[in-house]
Formats: structure tokens, C-alpha cells, sequence
DNA sequence: CCACAGGACGGCT
DNA sequence: AGCCGTCCTGTG
């Protein structure tokens, strides 16, 4: 079948849906360059991962994508917006590509990036728990969470945890969720659930304002700063002109464009100006240019 | 035993 | 407004 200019084919008996001659993506690039915690990479190069109460497994053969426990009315539901399908990322490319010689050699080198359109709620928790934090142990304390917290979904032999529902932290105790080891953040954790469940805050208005605005309204929840604000606009598809600029996005930028020693202030104002309303494409493509090449120590 | 990690916070000046 | 010590936990 045709949709949306994708061609889609089903594998009913193996439970494998297919999308033919996919441009633009590598699940490696998409799911190691920073964006996620919960792809998990197989021994066979494929990545298991549960987005909502869906547990899949996909894959890339160097032509067509395929996605393992999923169904046609999946793909319409959840997967086509997922991985944002609807965007045309060889426009992004060729946009940053003109800008200068690092960014051309970035989008080369990450060219199967796309910026998940992961769930608004998940990426709060999930960046909140990332603050002075190493990617193994913030995918860990995810995990954690999951268990703890989550729906168990079977994928073949494998067992999965959804993400948790806010109602599961906001009724729990708050040493109860110290036990998923997230440390001095746990009462970040909690506290943050209690003002979205309590409409403190109201994270479905995010949509409807300026980036601005929606950096003020994250950053009224404790934990979330200035990067993990930005990480969240960008990592849920609500704001892509934000720039998460990290400490390894800090050294890239002073090493590939300033050539000196810049605050994390300047490195946001430079891409602002730089890269405009693609910034947080950019971003990841940077990022994932200069760590998987050691531009940065 | 000590340093430090994909920041945020709070208490300084 | 900027600077800086501190914070859980695990790893080196």
C-alpha cells in the first residue's frame, strides 16, 4: 500500500511491517546520537524500544526500514509521527550543508539523523534525571523507573516496561522512588510531577507559544534548566529553533567555529543567529559528528 | 581514597 | 547578573 508517499508492505505471519527505499534514516545515527535512552542495540545490529504501551524492533538493511511486532494501523497510529516521517530532512541537509565545511561533513556523517517526536511527559523525567549524569546510568535509572513504575509488555523473549503513567509518581512515596537511584534528582522527580499533575504548569500549552515562552514555562519546574529545557522542546518535536548546548556541545563549538574558550550564553547566541530555525538539527548533527569522532575530549 | 560525569540550585558578591 | 561549592551514584 501507498502512504503518504511511503510505500508499505506487511508481513502478517512474522508481525513485520516494511517501509520500502526509506531515505534519511539510520536507526544507529537516530538512536545513538544523543536524543533517546530506551533503543537498546541487539547483537544483530537491529534496536528494541517502547515508545508508549508499543514495544518494537527495527532495523535497517540498507534500503528498507522494518519494524518487528508492529502492525499497519501502528505504523498509521504511532510510527509514522514517531519518526517524523513527514519531514523532508534532504531539504535540512542540503540547507546546513551550505553553511560551511564542518556542517557539511557533520550531515554527511550523521545523514540517517531524525529527531524523534518522543512524548512531551517522558522527555521531563528522562532530562531532569540527565542533569550531571552519564548516558549508561541515565538509561538505567529510566529502566528503573519503568520497572518500577510501568506496564510489562512481552516482545518475543524479551520483557518491557512502558514509561510510567505521572499518576504512578505523583501517588508514590517519595523514598520509594530513591530505589531507582536517581539520587539528589528524585525529589526533582517528584516535585516536577506534582506541578504538571497539578496543572502548575501546563505542559499542553507548550504548542501554542514561542520557543521563549516555552523555555520560561519548563524552567519553572525544578530541575529543569536552561539545556535540559532546550533537550526537551527538541527531543518532543514541540520547538526545533532551540540549541541544547551541554558541555560536549559547549567544546565542539569552541573547537570547530570560535577557535577560543566561549560561555554556554555565547555558544546559544552564535547558533541562533547561525543556524536560525534549523538550530536544533544542527545540534545533533554536531553532536554526534564531534563525540563519535573524538573532535572533543 | 579521590576525581568527576550530557546541570541545576542556592548562596554568595 | 555572574561565579562557585554542592549534590546521589557509579566508575576509573
Amino acid at each position: 500500500m501507498d502512504y503518504k508517499g511511503y510505500e508499505i508492505r506487511e508481513n502478517k505471519s512474522d508481525g513485520i511491517v516494511i517501509i520500502k527505499n526509506i531515505r534519511d534514516f539510520n536507526p544507529t545515527h537516530t538512536f545513538e546520537c544523543g536524543q533517546c535512552f530506551r533503543w537498546i542495540r541487539e547483537s544483530d545490529g537491529s534496536y528494541t524500544g517502547v515508545v508508549r504501551d508499543l514495544a518494537v524492533n527495527v532495523t535497517f538493511d540498507g534500503k528498507d526500514m522494518l519494524i518487528g511486532n508492529c502492525t499497519i494501523d501502528d505504523f498509521i497510529n504511532v510510527w509514522y509521527q514517531y519518526f517524523d516521517l513527514e519531514r523532508d530532512y534532504s531539504e535540512i541537509k542540503k540547507e546546513l550543508s551550505k553553511k560551511d565545511d564542518i556542517m557539511r561533513k557533520a550531515v554527511e556523517f550523521g545523514s540517517g539523523i531524525r529527531i524523534l517526536r518522543q512524548d512531551l511527559w517522558e522527555m521531563i523525567i528522562s532530562f531532569i534525571i540527565s542533569a550531571n549524569n552519564r548516558i549508561p546510568m541515565i538509561m538505567k535509572i529510566i529502566n528503573n523507573l519503568s520497572e518500577m513504575y510501568g506496564n510489562k509488555i512481552i516482545l518475543g523473549d524479551k520483557i518491557c516496561y512502558t514509561f510510567p503513567d505521572i499518576n504512578k509518581i505523583t501517588n508514590e512515596n517519595i523514598d520509594n522512588i530513591r530505589i531507582c537511584k536517581a539520587g539528589f534528582r528524585c525529589k526533582y522527580i517528584f516535585n516536577a510531577s506534582m506541578m504538571v499533575k497539578n496543572k502548575e504548569i501546563d505542559i499542553d500549552k507548550l504548542n501554542n507559544v514561542d520557543t521563549d515562552e516555552a523555555r520560561r514555562i519548563l524552567r519553572k519546574l525544578p530541575g529543569v534548566g536552561p539545556k535540559v529545557a532546550d533537550c526537551v522542546l527538541l527531543y518532543s518535536g514541540v520547538k526545533y529553533d532551540v540549541f541544547p548546548a551541554d558541555i560536549w556541545i559547549k567544546r565542539a563549538v569552541e573547537k570547530l567555529y570560535f577557535h577560543h574558550p566561549a560561555s554556554i550564553n555565547e555558544i546559544q547566541k552564535f547558533a541562533k543567529n547561525y543556524f536560525g530555525d534549523l538550530a536544533g538539527f544542527a545540534q545533533l548533527y554536531l553532536f554526534y559528528y564531534a563525540r563519535e569522532n573524538k573532535i572533543v575530549d
